[in-house]
DNA sequence: CGCGTTTGACCCGCGC
DNA sequence: GCGCGGGTCAAACGCG
């Protein structure tokens, strides 16, 4: 019952997983060939360090050329001089990273397979080589010797620029790493700050219920929706525990996801069980016990209904919490012809309903991925315009992910547990839903909506809305941050900025796979009356792929997910909304979620 | 034969 | 209390 859990105490979802995932081809995931694909496509954040150790492999990781286009521009000209011949179908490979290209050619000319980079005098023979016919006719051997010069020095030139270029491959790989360990320091920062707000919020409430007591209660029960007051107490005395103990790895693991399990488990440790369990499998007992008897599988899925509050219960607060943490839904909204988006998860379907005011009927998947891993999600396309696929992603996973699905999860889990956090953080017991939203997408609230209103807290992502064309375009710099990073500026940031980001992260996958996605995305969503014809590909992906993999993208980058920490750091740590107006009045999705 | 999908029934929450 | 709608279950079915 409980390896589910471990799985996910042991195995972080987060970076150190994710680096784990990518030193090791021999992890499950990638036996699956589809997240094998997106394995491959996701490499981009850490992949750089890696690919240095294995050249070999940088010949199908494009995505670490994403940032060497100067590296790339500067080969491609020496290419043309030193090595024409170098075949199309290499040339076709100009994301590889240069210094394979070096040894490409290398290889191609007459330097044997074990040419090195150090040896790029073979290249320079072989440039005289190629350059023989050149040569044959002059028939003045001081010329001879003149171009002999010559060409030694240009092969000089070339093994400086060739050092230079290297070194700027280093510096370059460095600063990924370096923007990944920010990333991660940030995100345990996050986490610590997110211990504290609970410990705060809890010490606060327990205060204010010895002091009020009946009061106090009836208070909360008639201004505050009950799924957020009873969240407070996840910083109780279990919290500190946790902080202090076992909670180690969990606080270190960098994962909102991750967090939001930590907390929940401590929940179902403070039960007074001795076993460890998963908070929905609790519940799901219960309900097992009550509706269908037993059931064998841990159903995580049960505890999506909300619980009656069981007054004599212990866990009480659990499951309060438990509802919470089900209840945060991220909802996608994507135009797609596809039935289902795929996002790196394994899905099973498990219903098919109509729901009332929509033709179209509502799917509901199950994660497959593990045993009992309580995710699910939800898939309808909009009634307004069936174009647009709606995926409405809930809970967490409790298994390891590949990095694709684990883009997908992280966000979807970022977006909850900011949901969470920010009714642990606010004294009316819930955050300010815009808050929310520039938190999670900072630059805009016409693409990300939060509604906080019951019955789900939902953040709704609408990548359905056109995007700035000239900021769809590709970034200059590939390390250019979609939004800036400071906290402060969160706020400020134009609402035009967000497209960018889905452009930028639509351009690395699109790189990365080898598809034109980002044109694609851009030009479907930017353009709905002029198709345009580059959309037409050998295998069109479809726009909720891209989506999903925007999403991965995006979370895959540590630019954005470092933005992102940053965002809720700078709204937990330093901002208590108080404001409490629940309703959300950001919530464009037509569609009950 | 195993696995995934389909589909009708069931349960629950909520509003009237 | 009743009806409605959302969500889930599980047997039946289809497919490889």
């Amino acid at each position: 019952m409980d390896k589910g859990w471990g799985l996910t105490l042991d195995s972080d979802p987060a970076i150190p997983f994710f680096t784990k995932k990518l030193k090791s081809p021999s992890s499950p995931s990638v036996n699956h060939p589809f997240f094998g694909l997106k394995r491959e496509m996701f490499q981009f954040p850490v992949g750089l360090g890696a690919s240095r150790e294995d050249p070999p492999s940088d010949t199908t990781s494009p995505p670490s050329d994403g940032n060497r286009v100067p590296e790339v521009d500067f080969f491609s000209n020496n290419k043309n001089r030193v090595v024409a011949a170098v075949d199309h179908d290499h040339d076709k490979d100009s994301k590889t990273p240069s210094r394979v290209n070096v040894k490409k050619e290398n290889s191609h000319s007459d330097a044997g397979p074990s040419a090195d980079i150090d040896h790029v005098n073979t290249g320079l023979h072989l440039l005289t080589a190629n350059t023989g016919s050149d040569q044959s006719t002059v028939d003045d051997g001081v010329s001879s010797e003149m171009e002999d010069k010559r060409s030694k020095s240009e092969l000089a030139q070339l093994q400086v620029e060739l050092q230079r270029m290297n070194a700027e491959n280093q510096r370059l790989r460095e600063m990924v790493s370096q923007v990944s360990t920010n990333y991660s320091s940030l995100q345990m920062h996050f986490m610590a700050l997110m211990q504290q707000q609970q410990n705060h919020a809890t010490e606060s409430r327990q205060e204010h219920e010895v002091l009020d007591g009946k009061s106090e209660e009836k208070k909360h029960g008639v201004v505050v929706p009950r799924q957020f007051i009873d969240l407070g107490p996840s910083g109780t005395a279990e919290t500190d525990d946790l902080s202090h103990s076992s909670s180690e790895e969990r606080t270190r693991s960098g994962s909102p996801s991750n967090n939001i399990e930590a907390v929940s488990k401590d929940y179902v440790k403070s039960n007074g069980k001795n076993e460890i369990t998963p908070f929905d499998q609790d519940t799901s007992s219960l309900r097992n016990g009550k509706r269908r008897g037993e059931s064998p599988e841990p159903e995580g899925w049960g505890n999506n209904k909300v619980q009656k509050p069981n007054p004599a219960a212990k866990g009480t607060v659990d499951q309060s919490t438990e509802a919470t943490m089900r209840k945060a839904r991220v909802s996608v909204r994507a135009r797609s012809e596809a039935p289902m988006i795929s996002d790196g998860c394994q899905w099973r379907k498990y219903g098919q309903k109509m729901a009332k005011g929509n033709p179209c009927p509502r799917a509901y998947y199950r994660c497959t991925m593990a045993v009992g891993c309580p995710v699910r999600k939800q898939v309808q396309r909009c009634a307004e315009d069936r174009t647009i696929l709606i995926t409405t992603y809930e809970g967490n996973h409790n298994h390891p992910l590949p990095p694709a699905a684990m883009a997908m999860a992280s966000t979807t889990a970022a977006a909850a547990s900011m949901l969470l956090s920010g009714s642990m953080s606010s004294a009316d017991g819930l955050m300010n839903p815009n808050l929310l939203a520039r938190a999670i997408l900072p630059c805009s609230t016409s693409m990300a909506t939060i509604s906080a209103s019951a019955p789900f807290p939902t953040v709704t992502l609408d990548l359905t809305h056109s995007p700035n064309p000239l900021q769809f375009q590709r970034p200059p710099t590939p390390f250019q941050l979609p939004f800036p990073a400071q906290p402060q500026n969160l706020g400020s940031v134009s609402a035009p900025q967000l497209p960018q980001i889905f452009g930028q992260a639509l351009y690395n996958q699109s790189k990365f796979s080898g598809l034109q996605l980002s044109q694609d995305i851009g030009s479907s969503q930017l353009t709905h009356q002029a198709p345009p014809a580059q959309l037409h590909q050998p295998q069109p992906p479809t726009l909720a792929d891209t989506v999903s993999a925007a999403t991965a993208a995006i979370t895959a980058d540590p630019n954005f997910t470092a933005a992102l920490a940053a965002a809720i750091s700078s709204i937990i740590g330093g901002a208590h909304p108080s404001n409490s107006n629940t309703s959300n009045t950001n919530n464009s999705n037509p569609n009950k979620q």
